[in-house]
DNA sequence: CGGGTTATTGAGGGGCGTCAACAACCGTGG
DNA sequence: CCACGGTTGTTGACGCCCCTCAATAACCCG
């Protein structure tokens, strides 16, 4: 978990939730108040319920965002990726509403509650792109509901297949990749049991739609892939 | 479908989501701007996929919000009722992301996006308590996310009609309420089918938790039915 | 290498979706 | 007013999907 602070000048990352349209001198103001942290696999980093003060961005990495659910049981609701934001939305207690846990190595940008509300108070712009993306989530979740209410598990599974996929970059080149998720994880993803995760990844490999062992995963057949999870646009 | 207009000022709508806090001469500017529309039962609202170029207020009556799913099957993510703002989430093209349909005769108050937006403009609390009406639809659709992942078709239903009962004004003075919701309608927010809604309420029924009949629907014991849809705050 | 976690596969059974038949309800028109 | 047809609700039978349990294999890290 070092703390080198990367300028949001030399940033890579090209699609940024909320600061697409933000201008230099906005950029400059953020740059000297953020600071960056990095934290290794399965390392928790907002924890639900808890109170936080301030907001993180993605910079490098991948993290699982999830809830504690029924009972208990884990309910993972997406993953997030470099550009997405996360900690925006405290409820009327300023309390967290999900848990964040980095699922690879994964480098977080953080600034305070109050850079970040004066930055909101005096952009439009930045107002709106942060509605824009509260939107998308809203959107997101509203997708993964029809999901979890109407899909079969089979349909499911290729839904959070290429969930994952889209997550990890690189994904269509043809090449496996390594996620570290565990069955279990695809399971809380998808909304069933490790069991039919294994038994139904087994089925798309003899189908010759992926090539997975383990966590090492490659889509073969996006196109069938896609058919399966017959979702169009989003999630 | 009628057009009286009603003064914002003689609103019977006490718990209202975005003018809490509002002032006078706030109401005063809205007041001038707003139109009043009462919709008959049925009565489509919103498309889901068409523009709209305002924001609805419910003042009176039970509308039900709703998306088309998976392969065109139809989700009710929840029912709304006085207070709650609807239309306010176009995505990126301008689309509503949700139909909204009336259940019982209701009224709308309709602003135009053009006040609307000013109106955000020149109101920090405003713009609060947008965001927050907004963060807790994100908490309801994450709770509806759970549901529909981890409950056995009886508490799913169990949450569903609780949360039918809570929609209705005077849900808890022990008396006998008509809802104008089909068996089919509870299968589609309970995320299940008309035929389990049918058994499992006249389950809850030889178990003297409530007393439906048709469309009649009277709640016996809460306590025990909170119990079995185990789920402390929220949807 | 060894012990703990994770993944795979199969057997078993119950929950729940589907189908079908019948009953109840509701608005319409004769 | 009753007849009538269409919609909606109820109930039972059936069967399959998928959850659960368990045993074995593979993997990972010290």
């Amino acid at each position: 978990m070092n703390n080198e602070i990367k300028s949001c000048f030399i940033c890579n990352v090209t699609e940024c939730s909320i600061f697409k349209k933000s201008n230099l001198e906005f950029l400059k103001l953020i740059d000297g108040k953020k600071t960056c942290i990095t934290y290794n696999k399965n390392q928790p980093i907002i924890f639900e319920g808890s109170r936080l003060d301030g907001v993180y961005m993605i910079n490098s990495g991948i993290a699982k965002v999830h809830v504690k659910g029924y009972k208990g049981r884990p309910l993972i609701l997406r993953l997030i990726k470099p550009g997405d934001i996360s900690g925006h939305l405290p409820d009327g207690q300023n309390r967290q509403p999900v848990s964040v846990t980095a699922v690879e190595e994964t480098g977080m940008c953080f600034i305070e509650n109050k850079e970040f509300d004066a930055m909101l108070e005096n952009s439009v712009s930045a107002r709106q792109e942060l509605m824009d993306a509260v939107k998308q989530e809203l959107k997101q979740l509203e997708m993964r509901a029809i999901q979890l209410a109407q899909m079969n598990v089979r349909e499911k599974i290729a839904s959070a297949i290429l969930h994952i996929l889209k997550s990890y970059p690189n994904n269509n080149n043809g090449k496996a990749i390594h996620i570290n998720l565990s069955r279990q994880d695809i399971a809380d993803l998808a909304g069933t049991t490790k069991e039919q995760v294994s038994k139904t990844i087994s089925d798309f490999g003899k189908e010759n739609l992926i090539e997975a062992k383990g966590r090492s995963l490659k889509l073969i057949d996006y196109k069938k892939m896609e058919t399966i999870a017959d979702f169009y646009k989003g999630f």
